[in-house]
DNA sequence: TTGCGAAATGACAACGTTGTCATTTCGTTA
DNA sequence: TAACGAAATGACAACGTTGTCATTTCGCAA
């Protein structure tokens, strides 16, 4: 029957109702096996009766705690889906939910800003997507007590970081054009002031330095196919070009293209790789190789540390989840 | 300088602090006007010096509301960024943070289990961002005293809801095509369960039974651009066919490159129109005509409408987001 | 039946805010 | 200076839970 319910329900009337003490209802909810099963029965019925749902806010002021975790999205890109969907389930499977604000669009905010919006909020840890730089990160300090992971490729002096090995990967790639003969790597960059364009950039040059090769002026692109495909036109005129390593796959089929354009074929003429690993949702039987970053699992150990750190909200560590090089055929084997 | 805080700050203790009452500190953040200025800056001084932050939890409770809107995931795609992108944007505007919980991967999960597990979180209202049917959809009845907001396209007895018009954005499509004289329009549609691909599939048959034609049977894709490629295969065989309509741009790029491979022409011998616009991403120099929708204009509304219901969760309204025709140069025009 | 330890239940305070209403202080005018 | 109304401040209860500790009830052995 429909409740004439004025009010919200409370334990306390739930209480009255079975003709129990407000405290035996507590239990029932906290810990039933020290009720008696009749009596729980008649609380559960009583519950069910009156629709009672318990108060989120005073059952957190007297825990002192709120079983949610915060997540600030300093930008929110296509890759930042699986992110979420990682640390979503993660916190699922910890018992936690999550509250989420975001950098309004065109706003600036820093890691101060966001720190002190987050503590206003049901939140026992947080973390902290970041792609860009902000003016405030060397300096910015998390509060004491609630445990903060970035999700950058920089270090961070004080808070704990978790990233993809943008680095690593770049350098994987690199060294796969050069294991499979080629001299010398092109680099197409994506936009100026991302990270992840700054960090696979820095792995190639290292890559090539590392074995003694002068790294080619890098190409600026702007993530878009059509900016690769204007790097491919310059680069389909450089007669030492036979590898080119492009920041993410758009880009990649970008360059693919303007070589096949002029007139030259990938992989026979020039091999090409690629970031991310999506160009096959979008192009059949595609064949760009291509680095896979795994956002997923790199939500699930942000995620993992923030809740490892819940105790001891002043540790600090940094994890890197690697790459993985998707072979495809785009690279030429110039051996043998 | 560092304060020994073995606990947390409260109201009380900076009113010790600044040698006021604890109702002037509470004032002081509610409404400062009504405080004296001198007492204001004492005040504010011993937040500082102490580190003080309001509890959430024994704010929420004494005003009875959180601030904060849930959101459901039952599904993250690639859409997705852009909507949550603008539920986001528009709960900062009005002063709202965001709680998510998510659907986990294999997991089934009902509306009602959504609202139970919601309801047990610090929200004033939520959105439900249902992508796939569910068991419980026509049976479900939201929380008395928690607005609901449904992102489906279909209607709901109790709910709101908010959708995108794919219906009608492959309506238009359809009408296209048959505007530029075209006589008969081919489909291929996404995964079976996913109620975009239903949608559109009705709004392409709608438009062309519309006008008397009999819409020939459609063609069963994956979203990926092999199983357009798939279709166009198959779709290159048929003389009558001169348009195709398919379910997102990667199954249309999939036609495309098919029907090339066949030796036939886009848009000479066969016109393509696609969905979602995200192509000219991928390819360079995209000449792929394509219906786009408006997701993070739909996020802002979804926000809304839970915003709006808060004072009376049972109202109910269905809101539909319209698509745009992105016309490039896939669309022969076969008059004159 | 009585007595006993264990199990079940209850009374009450406390968490940190804000609302209500009473009290004090201030600035102005007589 | 006294008196007054308005502005500023304070005391106290209340929001709906859970923890502590006291009390009651139960099952079982003597």
């Amino acid at each position: 029957m429909a409740t004439m319910d004025k009010k919200n329900v409370s334990m306390n009337d739930v209480a009255i109702a079975a003709g129990v003490s407000l405290k035996t209802v507590s239990r029932v909810i906290n810990e039933p096996d020290s009720v008696r099963e009749s009596t729980r029965d008649r609380v559960h019925a009583a519950m069910e009766t009156l629709g009672f749902r318990a108060n989120f806010a005073a059952r957190s002021l007297k825990l002192g705690r709120y079983g949610c975790i915060g997540v600030v999205m300093f930008h929110l890109s296509g890759g930042a889906v699986d992110m979420i969907d990682g640390i979503a389930d993660a916190a699922e499977e910890r018992g936690f939910a999550l509250t989420m604000i975001k950098k309004r669009a065109g706003e600036k905010m820093t890691l101060a800003e966001a720190a002190r919006r987050m503590s206003q909020l049901p939140v026992d840890g947080m973390i902290f997507n970041l792609r860009q730089m902000v003016d405030d990160f060397d300096t910015f300090e998390a509060p004491k007590d609630l445990k903060t992971v970035i999700i950058t490729p920089m270090e961070h002096p004080t808070c704990s970081t978790v990233s993809d090995d943008q680095e690593g990967g770049a350098r994987m790639a690199c060294e796969y054009f050069l294991d499979h003969g080629h001299k010398n790597v092109y680099f197409v960059s994506g936009k100026k002031e991302s990270l992840s364009s700054q960090c696979r950039m820095k792995g190639w040059r290292a890559a090539l330095e590392a074995r003694g090769i002068e790294p080619p002026e890098p190409l600026q692109g702007d993530w878009n196919a059509d900016s690769g495909y204007a790097a491919g036109l310059v680069l389909a005129d450089k007669p030492d070009c036979t590898a080119v390593l492009a920041a993410n796959d758009y880009m990649a089929n970008g360059v693919m293209v303007a070589l096949r354009d002029k007139g030259l074929s990938v992989p026979d003429d020039v091999s090409v790789i690629g970031f991310d690993d999506e160009l096959y949702k979008t192009i059949p039987n595609s064949i760009l190789t291509s680095v896979k970053f795994r956002h997923r699992e790199l939500g699930i150990r942000a995620l993992n540390e923030v809740v490892a750190g819940l105790e001891a909200p002043s540790s600090r560590s940094r994890t890197l989840v690697s790459g993985v090089l998707v072979e495809r055929a785009s690279v030429r084997d110039l051996r043998a």
